[in-house]
DNA sequence: TACCGCAGAGAAAGCCCTTTCCCGCAGGGA
DNA sequence: TCCCTGCGGGAAAGGGCTTTCTCTGCGGTA
């Protein structure tokens, strides 16, 4: 590889000189000089070393990110969000997938941290694990203590900057839905119950549920992975245990497209037989069929949030931003059917396929 | 931040000897000086600084990636099966994502090359376009020539190692498919004409076309951007332009859910009144209602194979590798129908919704 | 006893840049 | 004419780490 004195010898100055030239310094240089460097950038191809210009310049520019998995939507979402702000100020974005890994997520502090990012952001859910918590808070504290930003999205036990979609607000917003829809035989496909997203989302839910006088028993509860898979088989285990169900509310929308799946594999029409409520409103919900009713959460514009809390000026208090869900009512769900309206839990199981198309 | 000397005064012995214990360099260490680095190291929260160390080892260990979009289903699954390899290699991965931007994708690679990436490897489409690809081969052979390795995936202009997905066989798949169902009016929803992976996937459905003696004509097709807007919105140009459409191949799963979406904006039955085909065979493919009939890639196993040569022993002579296309039978597709099996190109635009189910 | 070899630790030389500091020189004011 | 100023350029000092080379002191051999 060529180096900078290479170009600064082939170019006759000196390294100094040459450094000015190729970054653009405030210094002036005669444009002589400055034609003869660029002339031997050019034919050396000379790159420089990214590694020595960070080292050199003290200068932190570059911001960590740390997500569960790009591709999932949800975090694509809010990644593009992140960019967009980043972009605009000339950050590099160094993002990381944890894949719900813990110890990753610790891994990937100390990656950051030894990348010299000068800020960095959490973009998965919190975890309800003390031990784990309290690692990563003095790893960030550590971090913080040596000048650098750091913010949350989403609940996390840690006291800084943060970002919060209301879950609990949209998991409230679902029940009242399928409540108002008559439906008392309520199941719910959830995450992990280790995700505070998760439990944030079923108390929400869950009050819907209490506040029509009813409660939201853990046999009607199924938790599994995140996405299409842990949907479609949490599906499939709560119609075994309860066939009775009339309604199922999914915790994020890929659950909710995993849970179409077992439906439809079953032949039970949606939403005639079983309506469905999604969470988050990824892009892909809207081209499902029947589109999926879901808990729409502003996710570009919450990776915009955090990425201008940590990239402005650090407040005195740390600041919290809760941004609003809203429903938004698609096809899949409706009335809970009219066999089910006079007797809920009592009807056999045969009785599904009556009403199918 | 901590330095490494501040750990060996700490621990009081020389930075040589703390960078030994650090990184278990082969030196052997006296246990109590060990312990008295390693307890240091956790008393000062010290971390390595990463810059400091890729400068000092010149050691390249990293590798570059250049997608269109990481989060696009595509590259997601290429990216899921790089990361495999290079995980189990212990190397980091640099993806970055040029958003179909040629300009963005040499910067890029300058970008890569700065950060002294053992390897690079571009996994987006080529571009038809001989200025790009010149300069793109430009910068490729400087990196080269310091000792870097590259390989592309699909087909580049660029002599090389290479993983090639079989697009012109997976267009002659689709083609044959429609043809094989009778369908003679076929529309063809395209990506960007200027990317080698919309001609190729173009040429192979033209070819199984003539097979039967028949010819796409330029109208039969429509240009637009490969996602799912774009899709949509060429499905209606072409509706527009076409009414008699019997079949519509989508040169992407993204671009088939769009076409999906404008079918049913416009009350048309798939696959009784249109059938789609899409390609790649995204995960959401089998997802959508009805479950998209589409060719499979094996993306994840592209990207294995790219990073394998990679990183395995450079061969005297280019590798390409081959990876074969595959037809995914699913729901989108059927029979053309009766109506327009007697007289195509002639039935008038109301015929549409007789068959409504 | 004299010498050799080796283990374990430190000194110091880079790795490749940036940036401060300093120097020489030309032009302008006294 | 002399001095000061300011401009353009180079020398050199880091930035934090790795690694080679060197040194010390010990045990073992002749």
């Amino acid at each position: 590889m060529a180096t900078l004195s290479d170009v600064a010898r082939r170019a006759g100055v000196s390294p100094a000189t040459a450094s000015r030239v190729i970054n653009g310094s405030s210094k002036p240089v005669t444009d002589e000089l400055r034609e003869r460097v660029l002339a031997a950038v050019a034919e050396l191809q000379y790159v420089p070393n990214a590694h020595a210009q960070l080292l050199a310049r003290s200068h932190r520019s570059a911001v960590g990110v740390i997500v569960h998995d790009v591709s999932d939507p949800y975090f694509a979402e809010i990644t593009r969000g992140l960019q967009r702000v980043a972009t605009d100020q000339g950050r590099l974005l160094m993002i990381c997938n944890s894949y719900r890994d813990p110890d990753r997520e610790l891994e990937y502090v100390e990656l950051l941290r030894g990348h010299q990012v000068a800020a960095l952001i959490l973009a998965g859910s919190g975890y309800h694990d003390e031990a784990f918590t309290r690692q990563l808070n003095e790893k960030l504290a550590a971090y913080e203590a040596t000048g650098g930003r750091v913010a949350v999205i989403g609940r996390h036990e840690h006291s800084g900057d943060a970002v919060m979609p209301d879950n609990r607000a949209g998991g409230y917003l679902a029940g009242r839905e399928l409540c108002g829809l008559g439906h008392r035989a309520i199941g719910v496909v959830a995450g992990p119950r280790i995700l505070t997203t998760t439990t944030d989302r079923l108390a929400g839910l869950r009050q819907a549920l209490s506040e029509q006088g009813r409660d939201l028993p853990e046999r009607r509860i199924r938790y599994a992975e995140f996405d299409r898979d842990g949907g479609a088989e949490a599906t499939a285990r709560l119609l075994d245990a309860d066939p009775e169900l009339t309604a199922i509310a999914a915790l994020n929308d890929s659950m909710a497209i995993g849970a179409l799946a077992t439906l439809r594999a079953r032949s039970l029409a949606v939403p005639q037989q079983v309506s469905v409520v999604g969470f988050d409103d990824m892009p892909i919900a809207r081209d499902v069929t029947p589109a999926l009713t879901t808990v729409r959460l502003p996710l570009v514009d919450m990776g915009v949030r955090a990425m201008s809390l940590v990239l402005g000026a650090g407040a005195p208090i740390p600041r919290v931003e809760v941004l609003p869900a809203e429903l938004v009512r698609r096809d899949t769900t409706g009335p809970v059917p009219h066999s089910a309206r006079a007797s809920a839990g009592s009807v056999p199981r045969a009785r599904r396929g009556d009403a199918a198309p």
